[in-house]
DNA sequence: CTGAAAGCGCTTACAG
DNA sequence: CTGAAAGCGCTTACAG
């Protein structure tokens, strides 16, 4: 490969070797059918005229690009970033590469996937988004999600948000919280992360307490607003659960910044507080089984993508990991 | 777009609008030479067949994938997800897609990634890892790399370490540090982040004090060891510089564990050690320019695949950053 | 086992 | 302004 235009082809393979075409694409693809004579001559020839085949042309030909997109909120974030990981590891395993796509802010981005794959440029694309309304345009195009249920054919992969959530709030109230608060970033479309504010009502309910919550569509970077506003609205507060990447973080240096001690005052359990390797703060947590979930995704598109059956809803259990925002 | 071996090609749009399939390409592309009437018809019947273009075809016929690999050591961090952040970004203005390739752990995956130029499934790369020796492969292929001089022609950017470390650890002996130390995580290959062990141990000379020098190649997870033996080693440093992104944190915290007070008896400047947004401690650092460094890379990684001249060397201003780890 | 030919879906001179 | 044809670099029946 010397310019980009004077690459060798098939072709010129074929004319060295001094056989058709079809005998070169043949021994490229490793195909039985060919004599051992022949093939020596074009390995021959393919070393000399330092050949490597043109994916564009094979992709052409088989209709199938290899590739997968990855549309995240932001790629700069522990979860994220993590996910992307994985995501991209057992792509890799299955043959397929990563396009990566941050859609933050943009909400056109996730638009655009769609048509990256109308465009044959990507096969499928994995959204971990939650922006989009309009589902009509997804409509047959290999995709598969992330705690989002789109109510279509469309297959994603969850964590036991219900269960968890209820789990960690009466862990809380069982060490003595008795203001228990909720506060949380509010997913703009239909969302299995919907299911941990109902939690929390549930357990509200049940144990008689009045709730505390605040659950908004937040904007990126608004964050500390609006946990400034709930601090001051529910200042009791002696428990919180705190649902959302983003926020997590915030919220517990908030607290602290206002003088609360942690967890004598205020006991706090995140869901995804914990990226140690990351240096975040040691938040006891409901842990996402991340790898699982990235694996598991990739799998469901990958089977989509083939055309293949696949269940629509797969849910996975969290951990509850204990740190130090909690007595 | 219903099964996608049913897709509507260029020529079924002709047939339907009653032209030649160069009249429904030259409407695509928006050339100007169509006739009004002409024009309008074929909108309508790609309209009505809901055609959208087969780029694999596309990209066969113009020798352009307009995709860009991105190959990192581990997405799975603050510096290296920044970092994807802004290329995408960069290269999205530019009409380009990212695929994102984490190296980790497997040497391997950069080869992969001049196959995938070779084979025309990216049109260039951004080289972000430490690992490749051998450079004979990247003969001619559009790629860029940050920190790394190849010493061939492939531009590179990188930041002005040895000047920015200099400046550092006088910082701290300015403040009273005397048993200045320097670790770091040392690239496997010429790099310019070698320049920060020469800008110490040239200060060190300067103030005629002895170094306590631990420069390794570091396993991915072996940071803590690493670091162990130094604060063995070295016990009583009262300054250290920490170079590479992945152990600063580190350090940090077991110089904590180890009861030293920071920055009382030990004082800490770090290359990259504040990620405030991931939570990461205080510290003071050394803070690259990374989205600069991204929409650089990109750039040059650009006029590469264009074949336009290109500086071989760009390097960019750091900031110094004061923490709460300095006096 | 092998070659010649058609075709993947597009673009682009070339005539008209 | 427009159509017919060649070609991008491959794969794959189809004959032999």
């Amino acid at each position: 490969m010397r310019g980009r235009y004077l690459d060798t082809t098939i072709k010129d393979v074929a004319k060295y070797a001094g056989v058709g075409v079809g005998t070169v694409s043949r021994v490229i693809n490793n195909e039985k059918a060919v004599g051992k004579k022949t093939r020596e001559k074009v390995l021959e020839a393919m070393k000399a005229l330092n050949y490597s085949r043109n994916n564009m042309a094979f992709r052409l030909r088989k209709n199938e690009t290899r590739i997968i997109a990855l549309l995240v909120p932001v790629i700069n974030h522990p979860f994220f970033a993590k996910l992307a990981y994985y995501v991209e590891d057992e792509a890799c395993r299955f043959g397929y590469s990563v396009l990566l796509v941050s859609s933050q802010q943009k909400v056109d981005k996730e638009a655009e996937i769609i048509t990256k794959i109308k465009h044959r440029e990507v096969d499928g694309a994995v959204f971990v988004t939650h922006y989009m309304h309009e589902e009509d345009e997804l409509q047959d195009c290999p995709i598969v999600s992330i705690d989002r249920s789109f109510g279509k054919d469309i297959p994603y992969v969850t964590s036991d948000n219900y269960d968890a959530t209820k789990k960690a709030i009466r862990y809380m109230i069982e060490r003595g919280a008795e203001r228990v608060g909720f506060i949380g970033s509010k997913p703009l479309v239909a969302s299995e992360v919907l299911e941990r504010e109902r939690a929390y009502l549930d357990v509200m309910a049940e144990y008689g307490m009045p709730p505390r919550l605040v659950n908004e569509v937040i904007q990126h970077g608004e964050e500390a607003v609006v946990v400034a506003d709930f601090l001051e609205k529910y200042a009791d507060v002696d428990g919180v659960f705190v649902s959302g990447y983003t926020i997590s973080q915030v919220f517990y240096e908030a607290a602290l910044e206002l003088g609360k001690r942690v967890p004598e005052d205020l006991q706090i359990v995140s869901y995804d507080g914990i990226f140690k390797q990351w240096g975040i703060s040691n938040i006891t947590s409901v842990e996402q089984p991340i790898e699982e979930m990235a694996r598991q995704v990739v799998r469901l598109l990958i089977k989509k993508i083939h055309s293949e059956e696949t269940c629509t809803r797969t849910v996975l259990k969290t951990k509850f990991v204990l740190g130090a925002t909690t007595k």
